[in-house]
DNA sequence: TCATAAATTATAATAATTATAAAATAAGAA
DNA sequence: TTCTTATTTTATAATTATTATAATTTATGA
Protein backbone atom coordinates (compact mmCIF):
# COMPACT_ATOMS: atom_id res chain seq x y z
CA UNK A 1 0.00 0.00 0.00
CA UNK A 2 1.27 3.36 -1.34
CA UNK A 3 2.34 5.85 1.76
CA UNK A 4 0.79 8.74 2.03
CA UNK A 5 2.39 10.36 4.82
CA UNK A 6 2.83 13.89 3.77
CA UNK A 7 6.39 14.10 4.18
CA UNK A 8 6.42 17.77 3.73
CA UNK A 9 5.35 18.70 7.57
CA UNK A 10 8.08 16.85 9.13
CA UNK A 11 10.21 18.41 6.48
CA UNK A 12 9.44 21.59 8.04
CA UNK A 13 9.76 20.76 11.68
CA UNK A 14 6.13 20.62 12.40
CA UNK A 15 4.33 17.52 13.87
CA UNK A 16 2.46 15.28 12.00
CA UNK A 17 -1.27 16.15 13.26
CA UNK A 18 -4.80 14.51 11.76
CA UNK A 19 -6.11 17.72 11.62
CA UNK A 20 -2.39 19.25 10.28
CA UNK A 21 -2.76 16.18 7.21
CA UNK A 22 -6.10 17.02 6.54
CA UNK A 23 -5.38 21.14 6.08
CA UNK A 24 -2.44 20.04 3.88
CA UNK A 25 -4.40 17.74 1.71
CA UNK A 26 -7.20 19.91 1.31
CA UNK A 27 -4.25 22.51 0.03
CA UNK A 28 -2.63 21.10 -2.22
CA UNK A 29 -3.90 22.03 -5.54
CA UNK A 30 -6.83 24.09 -4.45
CA UNK A 31 -6.96 26.86 -6.84
CA UNK A 32 -9.91 28.58 -4.98
CA UNK A 33 -7.58 30.56 -2.72
CA UNK A 34 -9.34 29.31 0.43
CA UNK A 35 -10.46 31.65 3.36
CA UNK A 36 -9.67 30.73 6.99
CA UNK A 37 -13.57 29.94 7.15
CA UNK A 38 -13.93 28.20 4.10
CA UNK A 39 -10.80 25.44 5.19
CA UNK A 40 -12.75 25.67 8.68
CA UNK A 41 -15.88 24.57 7.21
CA UNK A 42 -14.56 21.51 4.60
CA UNK A 43 -12.04 20.13 7.46
CA UNK A 44 -14.86 20.09 9.70
CA UNK A 45 -17.01 17.47 7.65
CA UNK A 46 -14.17 15.28 8.63
CA UNK A 47 -12.99 16.84 12.04
CA UNK A 48 -16.41 18.19 13.42
CA UNK A 49 -14.41 19.17 16.84
CA UNK A 50 -11.33 20.75 15.16
CA UNK A 51 -11.04 24.68 15.73
CA UNK A 52 -10.28 28.11 14.32
CA UNK A 53 -7.16 28.49 16.27
CA UNK A 54 -6.21 25.11 14.56
CA UNK A 55 -6.76 26.22 11.23
CA UNK A 56 -5.17 30.16 11.65
CA UNK A 57 -2.30 28.63 13.45
CA UNK A 58 -1.16 25.73 10.65
CA UNK A 59 -1.93 28.37 7.87
CA UNK A 60 0.71 30.27 9.82
CA UNK A 61 3.06 28.23 10.20
CA UNK A 62 2.66 27.12 6.44
CA UNK A 63 3.31 30.75 5.54
CA UNK A 64 6.09 30.66 7.87
CA UNK A 65 7.89 27.60 5.80
CA UNK A 66 7.07 29.36 2.92
CA UNK A 67 4.54 26.51 1.83
CA UNK A 68 1.36 28.27 0.57
CA UNK A 69 1.18 32.03 0.52
CA UNK A 70 -1.01 34.99 1.38
CA UNK A 71 -2.97 37.03 -0.98
CA UNK A 72 -3.88 41.18 -0.44
CA UNK A 73 -6.80 41.13 -2.50
CA UNK A 74 -9.74 40.47 -1.19
CA UNK A 75 -10.80 43.35 0.97
CA UNK A 76 -12.81 41.57 3.90
CA UNK A 77 -10.65 38.59 4.76
CA UNK A 78 -7.58 37.04 4.41
CA UNK A 79 -6.87 34.43 1.61
CA UNK A 80 -4.70 31.74 1.20
CA UNK A 81 -2.63 30.14 -2.53
CA UNK A 82 -0.69 26.61 -2.43
CA UNK A 83 1.13 27.83 -5.24
CA UNK A 84 4.05 30.04 -4.07
CA UNK A 85 5.35 30.58 -7.77
CA UNK A 86 4.60 33.91 -8.65
CA UNK A 87 1.16 34.74 -11.09
CA UNK A 88 -1.23 37.03 -11.35
CA UNK A 89 -4.66 37.24 -9.59
CA UNK A 90 -8.78 38.37 -10.81
CA UNK A 91 -10.53 39.50 -7.41
CA UNK A 92 -14.52 39.18 -8.73
CA UNK A 93 -16.49 42.21 -7.01
CA UNK A 94 -19.41 40.28 -7.18
CA UNK A 95 -18.97 36.99 -6.13
CA UNK A 96 -15.99 37.47 -4.36
CA UNK A 97 -14.05 34.10 -6.45
CA UNK A 98 -10.33 34.77 -7.04
CA UNK A 99 -8.93 33.47 -10.17
CA UNK A 100 -5.54 32.42 -11.45
CA UNK A 101 -4.40 34.35 -14.50
CA UNK A 102 -1.70 32.82 -15.99
CA UNK A 103 -1.01 35.16 -18.75
CA UNK A 104 2.44 36.80 -18.31
CA UNK A 105 2.45 40.71 -17.67
CA UNK A 106 6.24 40.59 -17.25
CA UNK A 107 6.52 42.01 -14.09
CA UNK A 108 9.76 42.84 -12.46
CA UNK A 109 10.11 40.03 -10.20
CA UNK A 110 13.41 39.72 -9.54
CA UNK A 111 13.58 43.56 -8.04
CA UNK A 112 15.61 43.74 -4.83
CA UNK A 113 15.57 47.60 -4.32
CA UNK A 114 13.44 50.85 -5.31
CA UNK A 115 13.35 53.81 -3.86
CA UNK A 116 16.05 52.55 -1.46
CA UNK A 117 12.92 50.18 -0.27
CA UNK A 118 13.64 46.54 -0.14
CA UNK A 119 11.43 44.33 -1.83
CA UNK A 120 10.37 40.98 -1.07
CA UNK A 121 6.87 40.55 -2.60
CA UNK A 122 5.31 41.63 -5.92
CA UNK A 123 2.03 41.35 -6.68
CA UNK A 124 -0.75 42.28 -9.42
CA UNK A 125 -4.08 42.40 -8.81
CA UNK A 126 -6.97 42.76 -11.20
CA UNK A 127 -10.20 43.52 -10.09
CA UNK A 128 -13.71 43.60 -11.75
CA UNK A 129 -16.75 41.23 -12.55
CA UNK A 130 -15.60 37.29 -13.68
CA UNK A 131 -16.89 35.56 -16.22
CA UNK A 132 -19.40 34.18 -14.67
CA UNK A 133 -21.13 37.14 -13.04
CA UNK A 134 -21.13 38.70 -16.02
CA UNK A 135 -23.81 36.05 -17.50
CA UNK A 136 -26.31 36.82 -14.94
CA UNK A 137 -27.22 40.68 -15.11
CA UNK B 1 -10.41 86.87 1.45
CA UNK B 2 -10.34 83.84 -0.33
CA UNK B 3 -12.66 81.48 -0.72
CA UNK B 4 -11.98 77.82 0.45
CA UNK B 5 -15.05 76.36 0.17
CA UNK B 6 -14.90 72.90 -1.01
CA UNK B 7 -16.96 72.72 -4.46
CA UNK B 8 -16.23 69.44 -4.76
CA UNK B 9 -18.71 68.08 -2.16
CA UNK B 10 -21.49 70.35 -4.00
CA UNK B 11 -20.33 68.81 -7.10
CA UNK B 12 -20.77 65.39 -6.27
CA UNK B 13 -23.85 65.66 -4.37
CA UNK B 14 -23.08 65.61 -0.62
CA UNK B 15 -23.70 68.61 1.60
CA UNK B 16 -20.90 70.36 3.09
CA UNK B 17 -20.74 70.20 6.70
CA UNK B 18 -17.43 70.73 8.66
CA UNK B 19 -16.59 67.56 9.11
CA UNK B 20 -16.53 66.47 5.67
CA UNK B 21 -14.85 69.63 4.99
CA UNK B 22 -12.29 68.34 7.27
CA UNK B 23 -11.70 64.86 5.96
CA UNK B 24 -11.37 66.51 2.78
CA UNK B 25 -9.32 68.94 3.58
CA UNK B 26 -6.59 66.92 5.16
CA UNK B 27 -7.04 64.28 2.63
CA UNK B 28 -6.24 66.78 -0.29
CA UNK B 29 -2.76 66.04 -1.09
CA UNK B 30 -1.80 63.38 1.60
CA UNK B 31 0.38 60.58 0.34
CA UNK B 32 0.22 58.72 3.82
CA UNK B 33 -2.18 56.65 2.41
CA UNK B 34 -4.15 57.38 6.13
CA UNK B 35 -6.78 54.26 7.77
CA UNK B 36 -10.13 55.41 8.69
CA UNK B 37 -8.47 55.32 12.42
CA UNK B 38 -5.72 57.89 11.67
CA UNK B 39 -8.03 59.99 9.57
CA UNK B 40 -10.71 59.70 12.98
CA UNK B 41 -7.48 60.37 15.16
CA UNK B 42 -6.50 63.69 13.13
CA UNK B 43 -9.82 65.25 12.53
CA UNK B 44 -11.01 64.78 16.21
CA UNK B 45 -8.46 67.53 17.32
CA UNK B 46 -10.63 69.81 15.58
CA UNK B 47 -13.56 67.96 16.15
CA UNK B 48 -13.80 65.92 19.37
CA UNK B 49 -16.83 65.04 19.10
CA UNK B 50 -16.70 62.99 15.28
CA UNK B 51 -17.70 59.59 14.97
CA UNK B 52 -16.00 56.63 13.23
CA UNK B 53 -19.45 56.56 11.60
CA UNK B 54 -19.27 59.83 10.01
CA UNK B 55 -15.26 59.00 9.01
CA UNK B 56 -16.63 55.63 7.43
CA UNK B 57 -19.29 57.25 5.50
CA UNK B 58 -17.54 60.26 3.98
CA UNK B 59 -14.70 57.84 3.01
CA UNK B 60 -17.91 55.78 0.94
CA UNK B 61 -19.07 58.41 -0.49
CA UNK B 62 -16.17 59.74 -1.78
CA UNK B 63 -15.10 56.75 -3.02
CA UNK B 64 -18.57 56.35 -5.02
CA UNK B 65 -17.78 59.56 -6.27
CA UNK B 66 -14.14 58.54 -7.95
CA UNK B 67 -12.70 61.40 -5.35
CA UNK B 68 -10.47 58.66 -3.75
CA UNK B 69 -9.60 55.32 -3.51
CA UNK B 70 -8.75 52.48 -1.16
CA UNK B 71 -5.70 50.76 -1.43
CA UNK B 72 -5.46 46.29 -0.95
CA UNK B 73 -2.62 46.41 0.55
CA UNK B 74 -2.45 46.49 4.22
CA UNK B 75 -3.40 43.28 5.61
CA UNK B 76 -4.89 44.43 8.47
CA UNK B 77 -7.23 47.53 7.62
CA UNK B 78 -8.22 49.69 4.91
CA UNK B 79 -6.28 52.09 3.75
CA UNK B 80 -7.22 55.24 1.32
CA UNK B 81 -5.34 57.73 -1.60
CA UNK B 82 -6.96 60.49 -2.73
CA UNK B 83 -4.82 60.34 -5.78
CA UNK B 84 -6.63 58.00 -8.40
CA UNK B 85 -4.27 57.82 -11.07
CA UNK B 86 -2.77 54.62 -11.62
CA UNK B 87 0.57 54.16 -9.43
CA UNK B 88 2.19 51.45 -7.89
CA UNK B 89 2.43 51.09 -4.05
CA UNK B 90 5.38 50.05 -1.81
CA UNK B 91 3.97 48.27 2.00
CA UNK B 92 6.38 48.28 4.60
CA UNK B 93 5.96 45.02 6.47
CA UNK B 94 7.71 46.24 8.94
CA UNK B 95 6.23 50.02 9.85
CA UNK B 96 3.00 49.88 8.12
CA UNK B 97 3.57 53.03 6.01
CA UNK B 98 2.63 52.70 1.98
CA UNK B 99 5.18 54.72 -0.16
CA UNK B 100 3.88 55.63 -3.85
CA UNK B 101 6.17 54.43 -6.80
CA UNK B 102 6.55 56.48 -9.22
CA UNK B 103 8.47 53.92 -11.41
CA UNK B 104 6.76 53.14 -14.52
CA UNK B 105 6.16 49.05 -14.68
CA UNK B 106 3.61 49.66 -18.06
CA UNK B 107 1.07 48.23 -16.70
CA UNK B 108 -2.18 46.57 -18.50
CA UNK B 109 -4.03 49.40 -17.23
CA UNK B 110 -6.41 49.66 -20.89
CA UNK B 111 -6.97 46.18 -20.17
CA UNK B 112 -11.13 45.08 -20.33
CA UNK B 113 -11.25 41.98 -20.45
CA UNK B 114 -9.07 38.79 -19.67
CA UNK B 115 -10.20 35.25 -19.63
CA UNK B 116 -13.39 36.46 -20.34
CA UNK B 117 -13.46 38.52 -17.04
CA UNK B 118 -14.29 41.98 -16.81
CA UNK B 119 -11.46 44.40 -15.68
CA UNK B 120 -12.35 47.39 -14.07
CA UNK B 121 -9.20 47.76 -11.00
CA UNK B 122 -5.13 46.97 -12.35
CA UNK B 123 -2.78 47.20 -8.47
CA UNK B 124 0.63 46.33 -8.59
CA UNK B 125 1.69 46.06 -4.75
CA UNK B 126 5.17 45.37 -4.05
CA UNK B 127 6.59 45.05 0.07
CA UNK B 128 9.14 44.34 2.04
CA UNK B 129 11.23 46.64 4.12
CA UNK B 130 11.21 50.31 4.24
CA UNK B 131 14.01 52.73 3.80
CA UNK B 132 13.50 53.71 6.90
CA UNK B 133 13.27 50.59 8.48
CA UNK B 134 16.35 49.12 7.01
CA UNK B 135 18.37 51.27 8.82
CA UNK B 136 17.43 50.25 12.03
CA UNK B 137 18.63 46.81 12.46
C1' DT C 1 -38.21 81.49 8.95
C1' DC C 2 -39.59 76.86 8.04
C1' DA C 3 -39.87 72.17 6.31
C1' DT C 4 -37.49 68.32 5.30
C1' DA C 5 -34.22 65.27 3.59
C1' DA C 6 -29.68 64.30 4.71
C1' DA C 7 -26.05 63.90 7.97
C1' DT C 8 -24.16 63.16 12.53
C1' DT C 9 -23.86 60.94 16.71
C1' DA C 10 -24.04 57.33 20.30
C1' DT C 11 -24.47 52.84 20.54
C1' DA C 12 -24.91 48.13 19.44
C1' DA C 13 -23.86 44.43 16.35
C1' DT C 14 -21.01 41.81 13.33
C1' DA C 15 -17.04 39.59 11.39
C1' DA C 16 -12.36 38.24 11.24
C1' DT C 17 -8.58 37.30 13.76
C1' DT C 18 -5.61 36.69 17.85
C1' DA C 19 -4.66 35.49 22.75
C1' DT C 20 -4.94 32.39 26.78
C1' DA C 21 -4.77 28.45 29.35
C1' DA C 22 -6.08 23.75 30.21
C1' DA C 23 -6.26 19.13 28.17
C1' DA C 24 -4.59 16.01 24.71
C1' DT C 25 -1.09 13.97 21.89
C1' DA C 26 3.11 13.10 18.78
C1' DA C 27 7.61 11.65 18.98
C1' DG C 28 11.82 10.49 20.80
C1' DA C 29 14.22 8.33 24.91
C1' DA C 30 14.55 4.76 28.10
C1' DT D 1 6.63 -0.93 24.88
C1' DT D 2 6.25 2.60 28.20
C1' DC D 3 7.51 7.09 29.78
C1' DT D 4 8.43 11.99 29.35
C1' DT D 5 7.90 16.25 27.59
C1' DA D 6 7.46 19.75 24.35
C1' DT D 7 4.11 20.61 21.03
C1' DT D 8 -0.46 20.91 19.56
C1' DT D 9 -5.32 21.16 19.99
C1' DT D 10 -9.31 22.83 21.90
C1' DA D 11 -12.62 25.87 24.24
C1' DT D 12 -13.11 30.25 25.29
C1' DA D 13 -12.39 35.03 25.77
C1' DA D 14 -10.52 39.20 23.91
C1' DT D 15 -9.41 42.34 20.32
C1' DT D 16 -9.81 45.01 16.15
C1' DA D 17 -11.92 46.82 12.21
C1' DT D 18 -16.06 47.76 10.21
C1' DT D 19 -21.12 48.13 9.62
C1' DA D 20 -25.93 48.75 11.25
C1' DT D 21 -29.56 51.22 13.88
C1' DA D 22 -32.11 54.81 15.50
C1' DA D 23 -32.56 59.17 17.69
C1' DT D 24 -30.98 63.88 17.25
C1' DT D 25 -29.11 67.60 14.72
C1' DT D 26 -28.22 70.34 10.71
C1' DA D 27 -27.74 72.04 5.82
C1' DT D 28 -30.34 73.70 2.28
C1' DG D 29 -33.72 75.47 -0.49
C1' DA D 30 -38.61 77.21 -0.45
MN1 LIG E 1 -3.27 31.73 -7.23
MN1 LIG F 1 -0.73 56.36 -3.58
ZN1 LIG G 1 -18.05 36.52 -9.97
ZN1 LIG H 1 9.17 50.78 7.35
Amino acid sequence: MKDTTPIQLKEIGLKITPQRQAILKLLKGNETHPSAESIYSEISKKFPGISFATVYNTLSKLIEAGEIRELDIDPNKRRFDPCVAPHTHFYCQACGNIFDISHDFHLPLTIKRIDGHQVDVVQLNLKGVCKNCRKIP
